[in-house]
DNA sequence: AGGCCAATACTG
DNA sequence: CAGTAT
DNA sequence: GCCT
């Protein structure tokens, strides 16, 4: 196929990621891009086509939410211009044509591609209920959007949840009052700081439920605009203070400790021990501490079952220091290139790109999340084939060094070192389980992987990427593995530690979506989330929806807009950081 | 007394 | 389904 | 653990 002397332009936002990466597949056929969309209504060429993002046609191929594209499209009046279009008789069609031509190797418009300008009374005469459902429900879409704007122009669904988040997004303003109210308070500093270790105690815990409560108090003081004298004054003046709390204020107020948190601070470093392990979460962690384990070794002894039926945390055990300690932001990027060069001899289409907190500007990642798709493809068991192929070759290169999940092909490479691992934590009952992958195909990958000793060279002579704004963290006491459990470490000891590498895979046209969802925090997206929800859709890493319909997840942009939010770069989808910097 | 809950994928 | 993970 |  070849679009030479075929003009094209992209509406209403040409330099969105998906429209450039578009523009170079178009340009690689031979055609022009017209940047200029008022260039080409003056020339009115016959031979440009005009490419319009698919989220802004409805069903029925006529132009929907044309107060946004007025916007996008930086026009004054969508009408009018809309008016000269059909005047010229310039052809209008979907973005996602393009997908169909490179696909069928043909440039052609079939019937029901072009978009239509006469605004169709004439639907409803033929399927009244049909046509007439649909159009309800794109104008449900378009007014609700809009009422929702205007709410919050008047701030008045503002002050109802997440206040300080809410602020963070609105800018300086917010923020500046948000910091002079905190330290002002000396009293509820102090209160916060307790509430905070108090959330922190039940999430360890798995008490889901508790820890919100303590968490909504927490945020309750933190917009409290005055000095809390009193537990009683807190509990009738603050929302989710409730008896409890308001005790417990008092108590801190009185004595200057907080009740029943240093008595238990044991309790919760002991669940921590065996939570930091991969695998092991918060039930396993209380089991094992009412049986009074405290150790993996004496675990591995009297509660072997639950190695064989989860034997991935013999490997969190074995990598334990390793996948608590953080690596460097070119060391991920090494990573990224690692397996970017394998990939391109696998399968030179497919992509690769960080996510997690590399993406979020982190100057320390804790692991490496790498988010796989390619152009068009939409099928995920094909992505995962690439995957699987990748990692047997990166297994064989000696780079991977552990699997936290099988297929039957990666089993074949990985039994041994399995076997290994039981005989070494003198575990036996492992001979009676038959197989240890999982299913046939499998769409997520999780694994240890360690760089080549002259990798590891080549990254120190690196330069350090200070010049770039990055986010740093403060530091956390990490709880190492104790002597008595070191028999099983694999924990490096010459400073080239194992990390944590997860391929992930996306179909193309669920991009949008699979980068907010991996790109986190995870905090963001519950945020976020949330938030959705309470506008009446359902946000998930497959798309947005309303009632079950999908609006958008190709485009990242266009999820935030139709939730009536100003796109977020990643950097700023960190709550903890953002309030910081505040 | 019962709801609150990010939403989803995978394993046994 | 519970549990762990993302 | 708070809210309804």
């Amino acid at each position: 196929m070849s679009l030479k002397g075929k003009f094209f332009a992209f509406l209403p936002n040409p330099n969105t990621s998906s429209n450039k990466f578009f523009k170079s597949i178009l340009e690689k056929k031979g055609a022009t891009i017209v940047s200029s969309i008022q260039n080409c209504l003056q020339s009115s060429r016959k031979e440009v086509v005009i490419l319009i993002e698919d989220s802004f046609v409805d069903s029925d191929m006529h132009l929907t939410q044309k107060d946004i594209f007025q916007r996008e499209a930086g026009l004054n009046d969508v009408d009018e211009f809309l008016g000269k279009i059909e005047q010229s008789g310039i052809q209008c069609a979907k973005t996602s044509c393009i997908t169909k031509w490179v696909q069928n190797d043909k440039f052609a418009f079939q019937k029901d591609d072009l978009i239509k300008f006469q605004p169709s009374i004439i639907v409803i005469s033929d399927n009244a209920d049909d046509g007439q459902s649909s159009t309800d429900k794109e104008s449900e879409i378009s007014t609700d959007v809009e009422s929702e704007r205007n709410d919050d122009s008047n701030n008045k669904d503002m002050i109802q949840a997440s206040k300080p988040l809410k602020r963070l997004l609105q800018g300086d303003k917010g923020r500046a009052s948000l910091v002079t109210d905190k330290t002002k308070y000396k009293n509820n500093e102090l209160i916060i700081g307790a509430l905070k270790r108090l959330t922190k105690k039940y999430e360890i815990e798995g008490e889901k439920f508790r820890a919100r409560s303590y968490r909504l108090a927490k945020q309750s003081m933190e917009n409290c605009d005055f000095n809390v004298r009193s537990g009683e004054e807190a509990h009738t003046k603050l929302r989710n203070i409730g008896p409890s709390i308001a005790k417990k204020i008092q108590v801190i107020l009185d004595t200057g400790v907080l009740p029943g948190l240093n008595d238990s601070v044991g309790l919760e470093d002991k669940l921590k021990y065996f939570k930091n392990c991969y695998g092991i979460g918060s039930e396993i962690a209380k089991r094992w501490n009412l049986l009074n384990f405290e150790s993996f070794c004496v675990a591995a002894k009297k509660d072997p079952e639950e190695f064989v039926s989860d034997w991935t945390i013999l490997f969190g055990w074995s990598y334990y220091d390793d996948w608590l300690c953080k690596m460097s932001r070119n060391e991920c990027f090494t990573h990224l290139k690692k397996v970017q060069k394998a990939l391109r001899g696998i399968d030179p289409e497919c992509q690769v790109e960080l996510q997690g907190s590399y993406n979020r500007g982190y100057s320390k990642c804790g692991d490496i999340d790498l988010l796989f798709f390619k152009p068009f493809c939409n099928d995920t068991t094909e992505l995962a084939k690439i995957m699987e192929t990748l990692c047997i070759k990166l297994y064989k290169d000696g780079y991977i060094h552990c699997f936290l999940q099988l297929t039957p092909n990666l089993e074949k490479l990985f039994l041994k070192r399995i076997v290994e691992r039981f005989r070494t934590a003198k575990i036996v009952g492992y001979g009676e389980r038959k197989r240890w992958y999982s299913s046939e195909i499998i769409k997520k990958f999780f694994m240890g992987v360690k760089l080549s000793p002259r990798e590891l060279e080549e990254l120190k002579e690196m330069k350090n990427d200070e010049g770039t704004l990055l986010i740093e963290e403060e530091e956390e006491e990490e709880t190492k593995l104790k002597p008595i459990d070191q028999y099983m470490s694999l924990n490096a000891k010459d400073g080239n530690y194992c990390r944590r590498l997860d391929f992930f895979c996306c179909k193309w046209d669920e991009l949008g979506a699979g980068r907010i969802h991996y790109t986190g925090s995870k905090e963001y997206n519950r945020w976020i989330r949330i938030l959705a929800a309470q506008k009446g859709f359902k946000l998930t890493q497959h798309g947005l929806f309303r009632n079950n319909i999908l609006l958008e997840s190709f485009n990242e942009r266009r999820i935030f807009e139709l939730l009536n939010l100003k796109y977020a770069e990643p950097e700023h989808r960190n709550i903890e950081w953002e309030k910081k910097t505040a």
